[in-house]
DNA sequence: ATATTTGACGAAAGCGCTTTCGAGAATGTG
DNA sequence: CACATTCTCGAAAGCGCTTTCGTCAAATAT
């Protein structure tokens, strides 16, 4: 590996004139930073990132959390969407992303302490659980981060207008001429399950549609599995939804699932109408009515903040990301 | 944040010793070793990464990078699921993932000098192209490495039983009663689309059954509508096959699509077979019958082959993971 | 008793880089 | 011409840790 002092050698200048040169400093002349520049060239030469983080306590890196209860992490289609709008951001601004866990050679630590540990410049992280003592540990911590999918007023905050994208879906099912709506709601203790089911309720009383309480059902962590079950639930009533809103794509076909073996169909004898928009939402037959999240942006979103909180100085800040009705086969009007 | 001095300071011992305590060092008396461990748990203290990296030159860190030409980067499900399971492996044994690019601070550099400049332990690459200079680069290099998807003599890799899955997917058909095969075939330029394409020519010659060029369709990236479009150009055949086997699971869902736009079913008029199985092949409807890749396990495997070069000592191993057929409902007998 | 080994620790150098401080040369000013 | 400025550059300290080498006292051997 060569290092700043081969380059010194080989120039003949000294160390301390060889990082000026590299860094833009200004007093060094044209012509040595030239011979400089030319030796880095030749000798193949990249400053070492780790000595320099070690001196200048920035290390150009950035760390990246998730929290979730399905144990697939990076399969999410939610989170890896959101990750690779947020790296792709990131890298252009020169960071590198590092996943944190929570043990480090087999010693087990928050994820605050990795984060210091490896000497983060910030933190992003993805949660869909409520109340985490390792997220509030971060948020509450002096490290710059910045939250994605779930609201806080201490720090950074990136999420879909969830509330109104309910009041679209609602609105959509209501135009349709659906009047017995009912939701399958993502788990209580998710934020956006709360939001969504909080945003449900609050659309059908902007309808002037009242809230049949058995119409709410529990779709779990947002699975197909969850979805399918919460869909069995409502078809045994006698007195059945004509429209079913799920809080989440895969709890929509779910839902469709259970339907189709009922011996049902969408969307003649059932409206259904999703959240998130996944790559399978336009593929899927009947293809699914769902509202967008624009994960792209929210990644996007949560880089600029966070960097700006790196760079400048803190402000608490929540953003919120537009979605969007996309419709497809699985609405029709009744 | 607090360094070893602290602790040196607090408990009155040198930072010799202290270094010593926390490595386990012999020559370090029991009750002073747990003096200094007393103190460094009430202190909250966690050794410094980077300056423990610039001395031991060891970082714990592994670079991942993956060159794909779709730019869909982490939500390609082949990569978002290897990745997953090769960070959890090596995340057991203490090392951090660190994502490679391109460009470090403006400037453009090779994802091996990247990995230099960031001083990470080994690097895994997934990569769907053949030739990459990139990744021979790093092939070629001292540096620990692992290649996903491709073949290599000169490197260690991993990748599925492509061959043999494509035995099992002509064999399934050909049970069925099927003789007319048709291939939609993955781009030319991806290891996997060639290796797919040798397998099913290699098949055919082994169930007796002649390769007739038409049947074979190039299918793009790998993509739905590259599979639409492939599947176009067969319906438009006078004399169609009527099992279609395609290189990949989307590129089936497109070729589904294609057939259903065109008034016919699957599978009674089709029989389709892809190759992934990824999430959505189960739930789409007809679910579809495929080749399963276990991803889990080559991201695993990954992580072992790599750990292994770390600790020991190189030798080039080639890792092919078994595949499994998964018989759903877009295939049935003739 | 003296000589030798062992056990427990500290001083100091070094990893590769940045940055402060200051010095000498070149330039400008009166 | 003497002086103050401005340009260029180098010496050295420091970032937080590991590791080599050595020291000194206690334990063991002779």
């Amino acid at each position: 590996m060569t290092t700043i002092y081969d380059i010194a050698k080989k120039t003949g200048f000294s160390i301390t004139t060889v990082s000026r040169a590299l860094n833009n400093y200004s007093d060094v002349s044209e012509k040595t930073k030239k011979l400089i520049l030319d030796a880095v060239e030749e000798m193949h030469y990249y400053p070492n990132s780790v000595a320099r983080t070690l001196s200048t306590k920035k290390s150009w890196a950035l760390g990246i959390i998730f929290v979730e209860d399905l144990g697939i992490g990076m399969k999410h289609p939610f989170f890896n969407s959101v990750i690779e709008g947020f790296k792709k951001s990131v890298e252009k601004k020169g960071y590198d992303l590092i996943f944190l866990n929570r043990n480090v050679g087999g010693v087990k630590m928050s994820y605050l302490d990795h984060a210091v540990h490896r000497g983060v410049d910030g933190i992003a992280v993805v949660s869909s659980n409520y109340d985490d003592s390792e997220v509030e540990k971060i948020i509450a911590s002096t490290l710059p981060n910045v939250i994605i999918d779930l609201h806080s007023t201490k720090s950074n905050v990136v999420y879909s207008d969830n509330l109104h994208g309910c009041e679209l879906a609602i609105e959509h099912l209501y135009s349709l001429g659906h009047r017995k709506i009912a939701h399958i709601a993502g788990h209580p203790k998710t934020f956006v399950g709360l939001e969504r089911l909080k945003g449900f309720k609050s659309a059908m009383k902007n309808h002037g549609l009242d809230i049949h309480k058995p119409f709410i059902v529990d779709g779990g962590l947002f699975s197909a599995e969850g979805g399918y079950n919460a869909m069995l639930k409502l078809l045994q009533m006698k007195d059945r939804p004509t429209a079913v809103f799920a809080a989440g794509d895969n709890m929509a076909f779910g839902a469709m699932k259970a339907i189709r073996e009922a011996g049902l169909k969408v969307p003649e004898d059932f409206s259904v109408i999703g959240f998130d928009d996944i790559e399978l939402a336009g593929e899927y037959t009947p293809s699914l009515t769902t509202i967008k999240q624009d994960m792209d942006r929210i990644g996007e979103k949560a880089a600029e903040v966070l960097l700006q909180e790196i760079d400048h100085k803190f402000e608490p800040s929540t953003c919120i990301i537009p979605v969007e009705l996309i419709k497809r086969e699985s609405t029709k009007s009744i």
